[in-house]
DNA sequence: CTTTCTTATGAAACTGGTTTCAGTATAAAT
DNA sequence: ATTTATACTGAAACCAGTTTCATAAGAAAG
């Protein structure tokens, strides 16, 4: 009996048709018709052409929860991140995706909104839901559940932060020290000497890292980082102008510059700087990280450390999808740091001569 | 056997442990393991708590894979949009990721570009992969997979833009006619009469009907719109920066207004607008549409047309997992239209007199 | 003290595929 | 003509659970 009406066509989709309805049409067992789907070199040239009319008028797909229940393989690939509606992660995830799909694997969005007990849950879930591979885009260095990655025989990598066992892992970052170090310096090259730091959470590895970057050159002219000028607050623009404000209620000791772990920070800052008529660079220079697409604007411009987003993400995704197709090679550690450039724009001036 | 040691509790994650040796260390049938998990109420309070002492011992979770094959339900939601980059989509899925993530649900993420053959790849992706449920937020009306979706059981809902048959399908959306309608209007009564549309791909029905809203104020001023005023680029800032500088090109002719069909196309035309040092609002005013944050930014100040991202992303995501977790009520359409609001700030102003 | 109704449980079938293993048919080598 | 190797194919086992159905035990009713 052959299928040919557009209506069978499409009950073939609701309907959910499975092998054994093939295998039944096409006169074969389903083991053979398994065989033109996985390995079709194996079937006689015969039988293999009716097998693949019968999935071709009947419209048929293989039920991928069935497929991996036996072959052990999900496709998914979590990505856990801890906020989308920052550029930096926008543009991070955007291409991991890209090199994913190229390889037929879909991405698992994780907004862990840089809270450690979401990223232990996420961590958790993903295990348990067996994705094929996890990146670790927003790891905090305390979080708990990274044993579970260490014991299930996952692929998985971290992207810009890094756990505190960071020699056991794969990894993408940039040199954040490095980075945090020309900022200050640059900043330090203009004449600034009052110069805060505004970062997020300690517990995250790319801040711990960029402060100690602003740390050494502060060191090396013999300027031990003051208290009063270190700044914490949430990694995202309203942290950014949250702190920006009590920054610039300092008054008379109120620094001359400030560099900024990351570029959305920044421009929550330049925010409070407008609120405030506090002109950049006249009035305070700025030094952002990341280099995300929106520091480019005319009406930003801001000078930052620039840390190719899109590489990193791209880079990890092609690692993982390595590690997941060649198991051979998950035992070899991959771990690449990029070198950090400074970019200048135009909030960062030399201090004007007060008092 | 009592299994207490920490390495046998490893071994449980790493090693893969099944129903079956849960049931045999428990001495019960795995039957009786699966009701345990499932149907509590249904298993003798004696052998209940023998069976999940087992359980918690050997922290052994049931495979999801296993279990979706049964139960035909993969707690996966599929939400495609154009660009995650774009802050209006990166906000929107940030907010249904919060509403699945409450319900047990997880987001894939996909990516179109704004190409039709990728939406239609992902439709017939997640239809094949089982998803539990589909949230598209950028249709283009000419897509060719959805009959897909009509066809399987797969709740499914528009966001933002709507597909041609809107009519059978649940969605919500903002008025955008109405909403290009106020823009325009608003330009109009500032006193503008050559005002330029700026928009994206004629395939997606937001743009359309924000162009129809656009049309109808200036028709009502017996304006007809002109040809060399109607510009369409890509959805995102490069495009409005790009269709910007060939609008600013026009000379004398050149519109002293432009109303964007969004706000990330509107920033690149500021873009442009700095680049030719053209100002705005004095040479050119500019209203825009969606209200991202980016917009409310003091270094931008864009009047905009508000509609609200945050809660058209939570109230599909709510709507959506309300039919998954209740069948009953698939067959109601729900189809909601959000009012848009004029939100005023500095990008526009009346026009200069000229000659 | 039967009979009937619950409740608790396990065996087996089922979800929809992949894979091993054994067997047959055919081709090649002796 | 006989032996050996090779190419195909199908039955059955398997992946790891859920669900149906039959049964046994215990409780309630007659």
């Amino acid at each position: 009996m052959k299928i040919v009406s557009k209506e069978d066509a499409m009950k073939a989709v609701k309907k959910n048709l499975t092998i054994n309805d093939i295998a039944a049409q096409a006169g074969v067992s389903k083991a053979t018709v398994s065989r033109v789907l996985n390995t079709p070199e194996k079937v006689a040239e015969k039988t293999r052409n009716r097998v693949l009319a019968v999935i071709r008028t009947t419209n048929y797909r293989p039920n991928p929860l069935a497929r991996a229940l036996n072959i052990q393989r999900t496709g998914i690939i979590g990505v856990i991140v801890s906020d989308i509606t920052n550029p930096f992660y926008a543009l991070m995830v955007r291409n991991i995706e890209e090199v994913c799909r190229a390889h037929h694997h879909y991405i698992f969005l994780c907004n862990t909104d840089g809270r450690r007990e979401e990223e232990e849950f996420y961590i958790r879930s993903l295990v348990e839901k067996k994705a094929d591979g996890i990146i670790l885009g927003a790891t905090q260095m305390d979080s708990k559940n990274l044993h579970l990655l260490y014991e299930s025989e996952i692929p998985f990598i971290f992207v810009s932060r890094l756990p505190q066992e960071r020699e056991r892992c794969d990894y993408v970052t940039a040199d954040n020290e490095q980075g945090g170090y020309m900022a200050t310096q640059y900043l330090l090259s203009l004449g600034h000497t009052r110069i805060a730091y505004l970062g997020g959470r300690w517990e995250t590895s790319s801040n711990l890292e960029r402060f100690e970057g602003y740390k050494k050159a502060l060191m090396e002219r013999d300027l031990p980082p003051q208290e009063e000028y270190l700044f914490s607050g949430e990694f995202r623009m309203e942290g950014g102008y949250e702190e920006g404000l009590r920054i610039l209620a300092l008054g008379k000791n109120r620094p001359t510059a400030v560099f900024c772990a990351n570029d959305y920070m920044a421009i929550g800052l330049l925010e409070a700087c407008r609120e405030r008529r506090v002109k950049v660079p006249e009035e305070l220079s700025i030094v952002g990280f990341d280099d995300i697409p929106l520091s480019a604007l005319k009406s930003i411009q801001l000078t930052t450390v620039s840390q190719s987003v899109a590489e990193l993400g791209a880079l990890s995704g092609k690692i993982l999808i390595d590690k997941i197709l060649n198991p051979q090679k998950r035992n070899v550690r991959q771990q690449v740091v990029f070198p950090p450039k400074l970019v200048v724009r135009k909030t960062c001036a030399p201090p004007k001569i007060r008092e």
